[in-house]
DNA sequence: TGGTCGCCTG
DNA sequence: CAGGCGACCA
C-alpha cells in the first residue's frame, strides 16, 4: 500500500494538467455504457478488506442507506430548534420592571430595610454593582473604574465608566444623591439581570454569546468588550440624565422642607437634641453642625435621604413626624407666648399640618413620578446592549454598516421573520466545512468556549423600546444584530422546511468570513474607506485594471456593498451560502467541469462577480481534486490488492469508492445520485487504473489524459438546480 | 492579459 | 475549502 500510496501525491514539478477542453454547457453525453461487468466473485476471492475493495460488493452499506434514516436525522434536529425556540420566549417588557420595582417600593420593604441598614455599605455595594457591568467586560482592558482622568477610553465611545460628579454648590447634596441613586442602580441592574439571564448565562457569556451587531464590526480591534462597555456608557449617560432629575427634584424637596420648617419652627433653631432622622437634616442643619465635623453626621443624613428618596411612605411618616416636632416646638413657644392666645396658635397648627399633608402629598407623587421615570428609563434598555444610540455612534453605525454588508442581502421581511425559522443546533451540527475563511479568524465570535452553553438568540425587543425605535432607521445588517455570530454556523443541517432563512443567515456567515479575511488590515481605517466607496462608487468596477490586490479589495467591497434592499423583495444574494455549496455539491454528480456560465445560470440567485464566479469556480476545482483523489487511491488500491484488469473494477452505490465520495458530496445522504455519475465515476477509476498499471503516472501530467476524458462525461444538469429554492425540492423526497 | 486549471499548502 | 502560484490558452 505504501509503494502506491505515496507516488499518490508528489509530482516535484508542477505541470500545467490543464486539459484545454472548451467547456460548453451541452456537453457530450457520453455513449453510456460499455461495461456492465459486476464481479462479484473477484471480490470473494479477494475477501473482504477493511476498507479495501473498492469495487462492488455490497457491504453493510445498504442498512444504513436507507432512505429513512436520512430525513429522520433532518426532523430530530428541526425539533431540537424547536424546541430551542420555545424556550426563547419574549421578554416580558418592560413594563414587568417597572412594576417590579414599583411594587417593591410600596412594600417598603425587605430589601430597602436590608439596604439601608448597611449604611455606608451601601455605597460600597452599590459601587461594586456598578462596577459589576464594567468588569466583566472591560477589566481586563484596564481599570476602567479607577477614576483616574486620564484612563482613555475608547473612542467613539467616549464615556468615563463612572460619571464624573458636576462641581455644583451643595457639594454634599450631590455626594449623597449621587450614592443614593447608584445604589438604586444597583438594585434596578439585579432585577434587570435576573430577568435577563433567565436563558442565558453570566454576564460575561451573555457579552459572548449575545454579542450585538457591531460585534462583527469591530472583529478587529481589541474589542469583544467594546459592545458592552458602550452599553455600560449609554446606561452612565442615562443614569446621569436621570441623576439630574432627581437632584432636582430633591433641591425643590429641600425648598419646600426649608419653607415648612421655617413656618413651623421659626424660633426653635434647635440643636443636635433633634432626632436625627428628622427631615431637616438638610444643608442648612448641616451648616450649623457640622463644624463639628464628623462625616459621620453627614452619612447619616446621607443615609435618611436616600431613605426618604427610596421610599415615599417613609417620607410620609418622617414629614408627620416633623409636623409632630414642630407641633412641639410650637407648644413650647406657646408656652412663651401663652398670652397671645391659644387660639390664633391652634389655627396656625391646622393650617401648617395641612399645609405639610399636602407638602408630604406634592413630594410623594413628584417622587413616584421621579422614580417611575428613573426605572422606565433604566428598564427600557434593550435586553442587549444596543450597539448604537444616535449621534456619538453614527460613524460605528457607518462601519458596522460596511462591515455586515452581508445582512443586507438577507432578505428578511421582518426582524421576527428572521427568527421563525430559526434552529439552533448545537455546535456538533456543524456538520461541514465553510466555505471562505470563516473559521481561521481567530476574531470570529464563533470561536466561542465550547464548554458554553449554546448561544440562544435572543429576540431583539419585541415590543420597541424607546431604545430600540432610535434603530429604526437601521440599516439592514442591524435587524438581526446578534444573529450573526450566533447563529454562526448549523444551518445546513436543515435544509428542509426552510425558506430563505437559513440561507440568508448561512450567508451572513460566509461573507462574514470573507469580510473578516479581506478586512484583516482593517480598524477604523478599513471601516472609512469603505464607508467612502460606498458613498461614491457603484458596485461594479469601471472595468479599471486593478492589481490582485485590487480585486481582493474589490471583492471586500463588493461584500461590503451588498446592498440589495430588503423591501425590494429581490431573494440576490452577494454571496455564496452554505446551501450554495451544498447544490454545488449536487451538481458535481452531473458535471465536474462545469462552465462559468453554467454556474451563472444554475446559481442565478447569486449576484456574480470576479469573487464569486472565481469562488464557485474553485469550489469545483476541490471538488475534482478530491475525486481525482479518491480516484487514484481506489486504483492504487485495486492495483496492490491483485487486481489485473479493470473490468474487475466496478462503482456500484455499495462500494466503497462510492461511500468515500457520497459522503463529500452528498454527506447527509439526503440526495439521490444519478446513475450516470456511478457511471462516470467507474470509467475514471479505470482510467487510472489503466493509466498507473501502463506505468504512465511516472509522468507528471499523466493524470492530463484522464481529465481529458472525464471532462467530457459530464452530464446535462436538471433543470432543478435553476431554482434557488432547489435544495428542498431536491433533498424532500 | 484575463480566464482557467491544477498543484500545493494551510 | 481557500489562497497562492505557475501554466496554458485565446
Amino acid at each position: 500500500m505504501p509503494d502506491h500510496a505515496s507516488s499518490l501525491s508528489r509530482q516535484t514539478k508542477r505541470r500545467r494538467v490543464d486539459i484545454g477542453v472548451k467547456r460548453t454547457l451541452g456537453s457530450v453525453v457520453f455513449s453510456r455504457a460499455r461495461e456492465n461487468l459486476l464481479l462479484n466473485a473477484m471480490n470473494q476471492s479477494h475477501g473482504p478488506k477493511q476498507d479495501g475493495d473498492c469495487s462492488l460488493v455490497p457491504h453493510s452499506y445498504g442498512g444504513s442507506n436507507g432512505d429513512g434514516a436520512k430525513s429522520n436525522v433532518l426532523r430530530k434536529l428541526l425539533k431540537r430548534a424547536n424546541s430551542y425556540e420555545d424556550a426563547m420566549m419574549p421578554f416580558p417588557g418592560t413594563t414587568i420592571i417597572s412594576q417590579l420595582l414599583k411594587s417593591n417600593m410600596g412594600k417598603n420593604g425587605d430589601r430597602e430595610g436590608g439596604f439601608q441598614g448597611s449604611g455606608g455599605l451601601s455605597s460600597a455595594g452599590s459601587d461594586l454593582q456598578a462596577e459589576d457591568v464594567c468588569s466583566n467586560s472591560s477589566r481586563d482592558r484596564e481599570s476602567p473604574l479607577s477614576p483616574s482622568p486620564s484612563s482613555p477610553c475608547l473612542p467613539p465611545f467616549v464615556c468615563p465608566p463612572l460619571p464624573p460628579h458636576p462641581p455644583l454648590t451643595p457639594l454634599d447634596l450631590e455626594r449623597l444623591t449621587d450614592e443614593h441613586l447608584r445604589a438604586k442602580r444597583a438594585r434596578v441592574e439585579n432585577i434587570i439581570r435576573g430577568m435577563s439571564h433567565s436563558p442565558c448565562v453570566a454576564p460575561e457569556n451573555r457579552e459572548r454569546d449575545c454579542p450585538p451587531l457591531e460585534n462583527k464590526r469591530k472583529q478587529r480591534l481589541p474589542q469583544q468588550q467594546q459592545s458592552f462597555t458602550q452599553l455600560v456608557c449609554v446606561r452612565q449617560e442615562k443614569r446621569q440624565e436621570e441623576r439630574r432629575q432627581l437632584k432636582l427634584q430633591l433641591e425643590d424637596m429641600q425648598k419646600q422642607l426649608r419653607q415648612l420648617q421655617e413656618k413651623g419652627g421659626r424660633g426653635g433653631e434647635e440643636d443636635g437634641n433633634q432626632s436625627e432622622d428628622s427631615v431637616r437634616s438638610d444643608g442648612l442643619e448641616d451648616r450649623h453642625r457640622d463644624h463639628h465635623g464628623n462625616h459621620n453626621r453627614a452619612n447619616r443624613i446621607h443615609g435618611d435621604l436616600s431613605e426618604l428618596l427610596d421610599d415615599p411612605g417613609l417620607f410620609l411618616e418622617r414629614a408627620r413626624a416633623l409636623l409632630r416636632e414642630q407641633a412641639l416646638l410650637d407648644g413650647e413657644r406657646e408656652e412663651d407666648e401663652r398670652e397671645e392666645g391659644e387660639r390664633e396658635g391652634r389655627e396656625e397648627r391646622g393650617t401648617m399640618r395641612a399645609e405639610g399633608r399636602q407638602l408630604a402629598e406634592t413630594l410623594k407623587q413628584e417622587l413616584n413620578s421621579a422614580m417611575s421615570q428613573v426605572v422606565d428609563t433604566v428598564a427600557s434598555f434593550p435586553p442587549f446592549p444596543p450597539s448604537l444610540t444616535t449621534d456619538s455612534q453614527s460613524p460605528i453605525f457607518h462601519s458596522a454598516n460596511q462591515r455586515l454588508p452581508c445582512f443586507g442581502d438577507v432578505i428578511i421581511p421582518s426582524p421576527l421573520d428572521s427568527f421563525v425559522g430559526l434552529s439552533v443546533p448545537t455546535a456538533s451540527d456543524q456538520t461541514e466545512a465553510l466555505p471562505l475563511v470563516v473559521r481561521k479568524t481567530n476574531a470570529n465570535p464563533q470561536h466561542r468556549n465550547p464548554s458554553l452553553p449554546p448561544p440562544y438568540p435572543h429576540h431583539p425587543s419585541l415590543h420597541p423600546s424607546p431604545l430600540s425605535a432610535s434603530l429604526g432607521f437601521s440599516p439592514p445588517s442591524f435587524r438581526h444584530p446578534f444573529s450573526l455570530p450566533l447563529m454562526g454556523y448549523p444551518f445546513q443541517s436543515f435544509p428542509k422546511d426552510q425558506r430563505s432563512p437559513p440561507e440568508s443567515m448561512d450567508l451572513s456567515r460566509e461573507t462574514v468570513g470573507l469580510r473578516t479575511k479581506m478586512g484583516s488590515g482593517g480598524g477604523i481605517h478599513f471601516v472609512s474607506h469603505h464607508h467612502h466607496h460606498r458613498q461614491s462608487t457603484p458596485p461594479q468596477h469601471g472595468g479599471g485594471s486593478e492589481g490582485l490586490s485590487l480585486i481582493k479589495s474589490e471583492c471586500g467591497e463588493l461584500q461590503d456593498m451588498a446592498d440589495i434592499s430588503p423591501y425590494s423583495g429581490s431573494t440576490i444574494q452577494e454571496g455564496l451560502s452554505p446551501n450554495h455549496l451544498k447544490k454545488a455539491k449536487l451538481m458535481f454528480f452531473y458535471s465536474r467541469y462545469p462552465s462559468s456560465n453554467m454556474l451563472k445560470t444554475f446559481f442565478s440567485d447569486v449576484k456574480f462577480n470576479r469573487c464569486i464566479t472565481s469562488q464557485l469556480i474553485k469550489w469545483f476545482s476541490n471538488f475534482r481534486e478530491f475525486y481525482y483523489i479518491q480516484m487514484e487511491k481506489f486504483a492504487r488500491q485495486a492495483i496492490n490488492e491483485g487486481v489485473t484488469t479493470n473490468e474487475d473494477l466496478s462503482v456500484g452505490r455499495e462500494s466503497e469508492l462510492f461511500r468515500a465520495l457520497n459522503m463529500h458530496y452528498n454527506k447527509a445522504n439526503d440526495f439521490e445520485v444519478p446513475e450516470r455519475f456511478l457511471e462516470v465515476a467507474q470509467i475514471t477509476l479505470r482510467e487510472f487504473f489503466n493509466a498507473i498499471v501502463a506505468g504512465k503516472d511516472v509522468d507528471p501530467s499523466w493524470k492530463k489524459a484522464i481529465y481529458k476524458v472525464i471532462c467530457k462525461l459530464d452530464s446535462e444538469m436538471p433543470e432543478v438546480f435553476k431554482s434557488p429554492n432547489c435544495l428542498q425540492d431536491l433533498l424532500h423526497e
